[in-house]
DNA sequence: CACCTTCTTGTAAACGTTCTCAGTAATCCT
DNA sequence: AGGATTACTGAGAACGTTTACAAGAAGGTG
């Protein structure tokens, strides 16, 4: 009556609810978040606040308890099925915590990796997940600074002090050499992605480690560089290397240079494995789509992107806790690319 | 000097700024978003922001201005390319307009979807857009009082009173058919996901009126059903097309039943496309992947998705305009296994 | 019975913005 | 020169929560 303010389509706010339950707005929040009251208002706030089927408000909420109950996750590529089993398994934790996740593809430019983390400073989100391919001097200056927590999957440069979580890629290329070596191959030749990223120089180590604990010898032109990590270019770069040599195995940097890779393997007339054999990284999704299927090492993407998440929730909790670098071991996954079957 | 509480390193506030550039908090405000001040004034205000490195805080702007500066994209399956896609498309036009991106991976789980759209009354977000195979009659009941826009891809019951972006893939099969009748294939089968989803009917229906257009006689034996429209399934139901059939070219309700298709084809020892011409549909990612690459019928994915994103934006802007629906043309894209080079 | 705990509650102050409103200074017109 | 418009500003009230604090009620102890 008062103010004839009682239409009733307006979005029910915690006043609304304290007002039918009549409580005080103070202990209808105390029931929403389930600290001790006596369980008759307790029956009342909960009933009332059914009623109108009350919800919180998002932004009131973050604005006074300064959590939001979101994450971000930053990729390079989308695209890339590595970072959509990614997505699946922060998402997992995530949904397990209650928290909402925000996507954002960076396209692997340090530029847009960096205004990221800036942005953190609007505290629209709790936490970071970082996946980045090449972690400069620049990000470890503005990660020193982040508004708010941030994991890194990757390798930070040596003093960053944040938490990360790394794959030992290098020492998967190597067992990669070493199977390939124990199934007979001799001239094993590597399609890699840019050698400047992480992921790139360290690859190209651990195929070397490979080639010289089977007594192979290194041979630069059996190194291919493709311009990314990209199906297009795992296929030119193989093109260009078959122009010159006459590999019996490939190894790629990753499974879409691999399917690259494959696509030329296949238009030369070769055949996969008898050929040429061919072992991709990062054993994703595409593994089992393509002919034949793609005996790839698995780096735990998906266990990786787990501990990331766990990490990033445990230093929300606890701010000043020591950082801690975690990593996960490689497993060769063999499939039909690599074996020929008698 | 006043209450020691000069401490420098709090996080700083537009009450900060104001009273480093000498002006209140109103002045502050409408410097920052743009509104007409004094030239005066605004370098002020400018020049202190910039000194201290203010930022937003995002939770007291959504708060106030009713405006979160989010969108939400839900979606079947982060894993499946067509999905990625989207994500792309939509970010796109989201950076543009200074949004930020919530992604959602239902798993194509109706009660999830549901779940996303109650969610929306916490208003983390301005709007959804949201991707589902299955639209019910719940979801059209919810629909209807989701608390801010929702633009969905997708096909919504008759009635459901929202803006929609659908593909005409009941035409793109049909024009696959005739395709691969023009080139000559006169058994053509059907690997199709689970036909009581949208797309799933849809394509049935196409196949059907492209075998009606060409003259071919309708075999339900040569429809192969996998239980969702992914590789594996797409792998066991062309298996068993093949134990009882031999069509002479296969039509994939999607790219990844194709890449699951060719899976079976090459296990089969069947040639594609000499013996058996394979069509998917989606235009994905895959295709230039797998070997032979893909025919594919291109349901303008990303194009959907960037106007879904438009409409979103457009009814933000203006809630109460009528809904609307707009489509895509299908467009087939030719590729290797559905053509036999001379 | 007086006192001290322990529970439970309400009041009111935050949180960091935006935005209405009213007031003052500056400019324009006739 | 006087009034009317315009341009700019500051005070202060929202927005919808959570939470520190104090106060009242209930129970326990000597």
């Amino acid at each position: 009556m008062e103010t004839a303010e009682e239409t009733h389509d307006e979005v029910p706010t915690i006043t609304t609810v304290a007002r039918l339950a009549n409580v005080s707005v103070a202990s209808a929040s105390r029931v929403l978040n389930g600290i001790r009251t006596s369980p008759d208002t307790a029956a009342r706030v909960t009933r009332a606040a059914e009623a109108i089927g009350y919800v919180p408000n998002a932004a009131a909420r973050s604005l006074r308890s300064r959590r939001t109950g979101q994450i971000a996750f930053a990729m390079p590529d989308v695209g890339n099925p590595v970072y959509t089993a990614m997505v699946a398994s922060i998402q997992e934790v995530a949904r397990a915590q209650g928290l909402r996740l925000m996507l954002h593809s960076t396209g692997a430019d340090a530029e847009d990796e960096l205004a990221m983390v800036r942005d953190l400073k609007h505290r629209f989100v709790d936490g970071l997940i970082l996946a980045s391919l090449d972690l400069t001097d620049a990000h470890a200056d503005e990660l020193r600074h982040a508004a708010v927590p941030v994991v890194v999957i990757g390798r930070p440069t040596k003093d960053t002090p944040v938490d990360s979580v790394r794959a030992h890629s290098r020492k998967g290329a190597a067992d990669a050499v070493r199977h390939l070596h124990d199934t007979g191959r001799r001239r094993i030749a590597l399609v890699n992605g840019p050698e400047h990223t992480a992921p790139g120089s360290s690859r190209r180590l651990g195929y070397l480690d490979g080639l010289r604990s089977c007594g192979l010898p290194r041979e630069e032109a059996l190194i291919a560089v493709g311009e990314d990590f990209m199906a297009g270019p795992g296929r030119e770069a193989t093109d260009r290397l078959l122009e010159e040599e006459r590999p019996d195995a490939i190894l790629a940097a990753n499974d879409l240079l691999a399917a690259g890779a494959l696509a030329a393997l296949h238009l030369w007339g070769l055949d996969v494995p008898r050929d040429v054999a061919l072992v991709g990284m990062d054993n994703s999704a595409l593994c089992d789509v393509t002919w034949p299927a793609l005996t790839s090492v698995d780096l735990g993407s998906a266990e990786r992107a787990r501990l990331a998440a766990e990490l990033l929730l445990e230093r929300i909790e606890e701010p000043e806790r020591e950082p801690r670098v975690v990593g996960v071991d490689p497993q060769l996954v063999v499939r039909a690319s690599s074996v020929v079957v008698a």
